[in-house]
DNA sequence: TATTGTTATACTCTATAACTATA
DNA sequence: TATAGTTATAGAGTATAACAATA
């Protein structure tokens, strides 16, 4: 059954059958990390690291936003940030409205390893999803889709 | 689009559409794994302490193979066990076939956090997947399972 | 006073290299 | 010789508490 994640058999909880949707959702959420990882790795980035360049692919939050987005502590920011600044992936920029805070964008660098993993993502993660149809791939594209936008709602 | 991941606005790679499974799948991994690391918190967990407690729930593996399911370095699970055992949720057993290996176990206070935090993330997940219908939860969990296994393989 | 971000500190997590004990 | 695991070491990642500068 390879089951590593969580289904404690279960007395019905929210739903019914909840069991067999928590653990293939945790299973899967473990096979994209690990394919995300390598995919990071391939560049010498951490996952922290490469999730931090996907946000900034099209925006350039404030320290404080990216601390909401990554769920982490701003001073957790602060070292995220020195690190991949020292490594020329970004830069802090003062913002032009609060002289105390910064927004961090990528470096023409970081944008272009950005581009470049997000082309390894794709293939490896395309290759995954080979398994399916293509009317399946479409319905669970829709289907994750729907629950990850019903948790951080849509932009 | 609440896009924070990589869809390089995609040439078609392996087969059609890929940007849109990828980046569903990649958001839904985040979200996913939020839902874990805050079930986890709960217990002072930390994700990986969280992953190894659902790994052990069924299975006594030895530290080499901790090594191998986790994708980390033998020396990395040596601190993992170490700190693990210092808070009394696991064990290392000798092993009765090398007497160079371990074997790692739960212990009943670790069993019993296993099971109270797997109805904490049941509990969480399956208000999450409430957002489908029965249906499309079903279908999520079969199609989400199909792509698992095929990169991990059925036990 | 409240907020944005940094610093100091301590701990977890991770890998590499060298090592011990056993196979 | 090869393998299972540990130790030493170094660095990334994280949170808490105290702080500085600005709002």
């Amino acid at each position: 059954m390879n089951n590593e994640t969580f289904n404690p058999a279960s007395q019905p909880s929210v739903p019914e059958n909840t069991s067999s949707i928590v653990d293939s959702l945790a299973q899967l959420s473990y096979v994209i990390q690990s394919v995300l990882g390598r995919s990071g790795a391939v560049y010498d980035l951490s996952p922290i690291q490469l999730r931090l360049l996907g946000i900034l692919r099209d925006r350039e939050p404030s320290m404080k936003q990216l601390a909401e987005r990554l769920e982490l502590d701003k001073s957790s920011i602060t070292g995220l940030i020195d690190r991949a600044e020292r490594r020329h992936l970004v830069e802090r920029i003062p913002s032009p409205e609060d002289r105390r805070g910064f927004n961090v964008r990528l470096t023409p660098d970081g944008r272009r390893i950005a581009r470049e993993i997000g082309g390894e993502i794709e293939r490896r993660i395309g290759e995954l999803a080979g398994v399916l149809t293509e009317a399946e791939r479409g319905q669970l594209a829709s289907l994750a889709l729907k629950v990850a936008e019903a948790r951080s709602g849509p932009d």
